[in-house]
DNA sequence: CTCGCTGA
DNA sequence: TCAGCGAGG
């Protein structure tokens, strides 16, 4: 799961107030996989509609859009492409720890566990070809643009944020920082208080931001030796990193070295690691022409999104509709208050 | 994710 | 008034 930039990375907390009218480029897989892990009911199962299809996914995008709406935020999704072929041993990873996670989940069923059974639950989420052209179905219905990455979606969304067409990234994940993003806003789409766990205690999570040129200046190091910092701890296309090197280590490694090919205790290691590659997927993307990225901004469909959600996908229309009324009221408070300085 | 209820 | 819990789907 992306790399741990956290110890090299210097990050302030962001109100959303500071990001109205600004436009962010979110990692769609990223967020929805966080929705699927964290609206379930008491046993860990998913909310479903009356056929048993899970909506976990469109809850959150619905609830959490609105919202961020609201506050004046425009989002633009990214949705993952074809992956790298270097991708293959970290996809198969993932699909091993879910696995686990579902023999787990099941026996603390079958044993009446049900603590554990919503712990090991989180681990098993499933984002079927079918539950991502239903978010991107909801999306375009809220007037939320979206764009098919050619191929790693952070590579794209740091694109958006090189060209200034997006302020800044959305994900929980670091690597868009490697691709270059100029900024990086974690815990937006997350909200309130996070239960440690195994304690019982409560954190607030409250979104953060993070700056390419600060973590470049501040490690005083440039974008191909955070890269290689990168390789060294372990990134998607080198799963588990250098043996026994952590962030640390691996800056304090490259600002000495300047270069994995000059860092001799690792040679062997290095001479088994595709690290050329990988640099060039970071360093030169596979992504789109930025003229042939089509972004439009829409208004929402209110009755095709009561239609859908309510009649296709058993959502409350009391609820529903209260919502896309609060936003309403929202749009038509942000317009009176802009005719005032007219 | 978010709402709504509940008990301090 | 408000944190914490259960339900929603």
């Amino acid at each position: 799961m992306g790399l741990n930039l956290k110890p090299l990375v210097i990050s302030n907390p962001i109100r959303i107030s500071d990001l109205v009218g600004k436009v962010v480029a979110v990692d769609a897989f990223n967020v929805i996989y966080q929705f699927l892990a964290t609206i379930r009911g008491p046993t860990g199962d998913l909310l479903t509609d009356t056929h048993g299809e899970p909506t976990s996914h469109l809850s959150g995008l619905f609830y959490r859009n609105i919202n961020l709406l609201c506050d004046g935020v425009k989002m633009v999704y990214i949705f993952d492409g074809e992956p790298h072929e270097l991708k293959a041993k970290e996809i198969n990873r993932r699909k091993k720890a879910k696995e686990e996670a579902s023999e787990k989940y099941n026996l603390a069923i079958e044993e009446g566990r049900m603590d554990d059974a919503k712990k090991f639950s989180q681990g098993t989420s499933i984002l079927t070809s079918k539950m991502i052209e239903e978010s991107k179905y909801l999306l375009s219905l809220l007037g939320i643009p979206y764009i098919n990455a050619i191929s790693e979606g952070e590579a794209t969304a740091a694109l958006l944020s090189k060209k200034d067409l997006a302020y800044s990234c959305v994900s929980q994940d670091y690597d868009s920082i490697l691709f270059g993003a100029k900024r990086l806003i974690r815990n937006l789409t997350i909200s309130g208080k996070r239960k440690i766990p195994n304690k019982n205690a409560y954190i607030d999570i409250v979104p953060e931001i993070i700056e390419y040129d600060q973590v470049l200046k501040i490690n005083n190091i440039t974008h191909e030796q955070l890269v290689d910092i990168g390789i060294l701890i372990g990134t998607d296309f080198n799963p588990n990193g250098f043996n026994g090197i952590g962030p640390k280590n691996a800056l304090k490694l490259i600002q000495k070295y300047k270069k994995l090919e000059d860092i001799e205790k690792i040679k062997d290691e290095l001479s088994n690691t595709p690290y050329k590659e990988i640099r060039e997927i970071f360093l030169n993307p596979n992504v789109a022409n930025i003229e042939d990225l089509n972004i439009q901004f829409k208004d929402l469909e209110k009755e095709k999104i009561l239609k859908y959600l309510c009649d296709e996908k058993s959502f409350s229309m009391e609820r529903v509709a209260n919502y896309l009324r609060r936003l309403e009221k929202n749009v038509i408070k942000k317009s009176e208050s802009l005719d005032k300085w007219f």
